[in-house]
DNA sequence: ATTAGCATTCTCCAGCCCAGAGTGCCAACC
DNA sequence: GGTTGGCACTCTGGGCTGGAGAATGCTAAT
């Protein structure tokens, strides 16, 4: 790969209209498609040149000899970092959101409304995902026996989720009530985190005085009745359907919709290239490296945040040829509702 | 359609040979097939005729002139109410369930799992829905307060589903516990169904003595709090990708596919061709009656009780040329399976 | 009641050709 | 020197054709 000379004003400018005539049409396009739209009017065969020494960087590639050029992932790259990202979302989109998120109150169902509406405005896959974050702020515990072997867990946090999880082991009702008055009193509003450590500690501790209490507590928490499984509490994908395209074969489709039906992998690709300290949208261009069944697809996400804390991941995952601008636009725009609605109702 | 005339012995053994044959190869099957696997060794031309009695019947098509035959919706009916049904299910088959299934103890993770394995072994889609039917038993309720404007309502019931809900209401804790300890007092173990009119009644008589307690329980009671929204808790789909084969169309695919995706339509789906009353597996052939996407698809399901009351149904969706047999049983066998391994933890 | 034979009907596929689009390069031009 | 017109060349995709193969329906023979 040449590619280090960096590129003067009139190769950036043919590349991106070739990028953008690409993603609207889908097709190789070719030098005279690209000088009729040009406005500086220059003529095929400069933009031929430029073209050449485009392919040359490494920033498209050509299908076959005589045909178009095609953005190569370099390109998308370089196209999407020069966006200026000042465009406003249409109105019809801006309904659509506001329709389908209204009075959403807590993360689980604003998570699962997310997906739908990225998927809508979108035209592709639109992912969400809630995480139980150990960060979250704890607000309730509750323990109810439920048959002889066993024993209903539910955990809630500050920020509406709701965690349930049934453990087998025969604590009578009595015990658990008090386990669960323990908790609520001392813990309220201390994070999952900071809860279960502190309650390890003090397990450890009060050893000697080994009680009835802390038998209880013992044994919830080896059950794991206050662990949030891996942090992840939903995932929510949706829109695989418009994935079915003309392009593209089956193989290749069958393999992607698998893909995204594993909710396990679904998490590790947000959870690679999204982090917490990212402030807006990101762009990943790629994602093959990660998922390989996903050749040619991007993720458009942003973390979902509340406050400081980080809740979740949103996402559009769709082909490179996807409308940049726009669902950029969108997911920053819901990624920011996320806030709002969740901050105002503290 | 004749197709009065019940079919003899000769007709109903080369129509299930056609449909086997059609089932196994997806390929129009014409005469000289039938004539080599036909055990008596009947000629091409003997079977010719007997074929074209049966498309006279309605029980085959022609796609054209001169290709083979295909069974029509009437004769996978025919072939399905012949099947014996005391296949038993492979090893391998068995495993599968049991691995996935093994140590579930609540409704909820039972049909999550139940539409992954049904994806898998019938290698279609599975589906699974849990109800929170109105006939559940109720174990708890609790009412917490989150934030400023906002309740957290938790229901519980016996089966193990838990169902929250955030309401806008601005109560205090106080007031929420008392009606929780009412509830929970008065109607532990009743259904919901029987709970909820029971409240209103209740209501309604005790207006006169309208109390602080009434006037709680009315304020959580019409907003919801108790309310089963439409009986239907989960619906879990999996194994779309299944879908994807090399016949049938781009178009039809996709239409299929964002059909899948709307959890409402399988929840009609199913509530329209499964209901309480049938014991064991139902075959419905022709589902483009109800959902038009889903024209040569059929659907093989079956009830999920556990002890005498409906708990969700679970079933496969696949094309019409399905293998049956496996299919039923796999369904039938984690029907019974859903109610032994959740009837034994009560 | 079966069967063999035969003309007939269709689909599918391979091969072919041609139009169209695009390229690279060279020579001319401002 | 950057830009442009011209031109030969390459590659794809659509349309057309013709033959192979698979089935059929009918008729006549067993």
């Amino acid at each position: 790969m040449p590619g280090g000379a960096p590129i003067g004003e009139r190769e950036r400018e043919i590349l991106t209209a070739i990028v953008e005539t690409f993603i609207a049409t889908g097709e190789p396009v070719g030098s005279r498609t690209l000088s009729r739209s040009n406005r500086e009017g220059l003529s095929p065969a400069t933009i031929r040149n430029v073209m050449a020494d485009l392919v040359d960087a490494g920033f498209l590639e050509q299908p076959h000899t005589s045909a178009g050029r095609v953005p190569s992932s370099e390109a998308y790259r370089y196209y999407v970092e020069q966006l200026t990202g000042k465009a406003r979302l249409s109105h019809t989109d801006e309904d659509i959101i506001h329709d389908s998120l209204h009075g959403i109150t807590d993360v689980q169902e604003f998570m699962e409304r997310t997906s739908h509406v990225l998927s809508l405005i979108s035209r592709n896959v639109g992912v969400a995902v809630a995480m139980a974050g150990p960060k979250n702020a704890l607000e309730h515990v509750y323990f109810s026996r439920l048959g002889d072997q066993k024993v209903l867990a539910v955990v809630v946090t500050k920020s509406g989720l709701v965690r349930d999880r049934v453990l087998r082991m025969d604590l009578p009702q009595a015990e658990l009530d008090e386990a669960a008055n323990f908790i609520n009193a001392n813990f309220r509003g201390w994070t999952m985190e900071a809860m279960r450590s502190e309650l390890a500690r003090r397990l450890e501790q009060e050893r000697s005085e080994y009680d009835r209490l802390m038998a209880s507590l013992e044994q919830l928490y080896r059950q794991g009745a206050l662990t949030s499984e891996e942090g992840v509490e939903a995932v929510f994908v949706e829109g695989a359907s418009n994935l079915v395209t003309n392009d593209q074969d089956r193989q290749r489709l069958r393999e992607l919709l698998k893909t995204l039906e594993e909710k396990q992998k679904i998490v590790e690709l947000l959870g690679a290239y999204l982090d917490a300290k990212q402030e807006a949208v990101r762009v990943v261009i790629g994602l093959d490296e990660t998922l390989p069944s996903m050749q040619n697809f991007v993720l458009i996400g942003a973390p979902a945040r509340v406050g400081g804390e980080v809740m979740g991941s949103l996402a559009v995952i769709g082909p490179t040829r996807i409308d940049y601008q726009h669902t950029m636009t969108a997911v920053s725009y819901i990624a920011r509702l996320f806030d709002r609605i969740l901050n105002e109702s503290d």
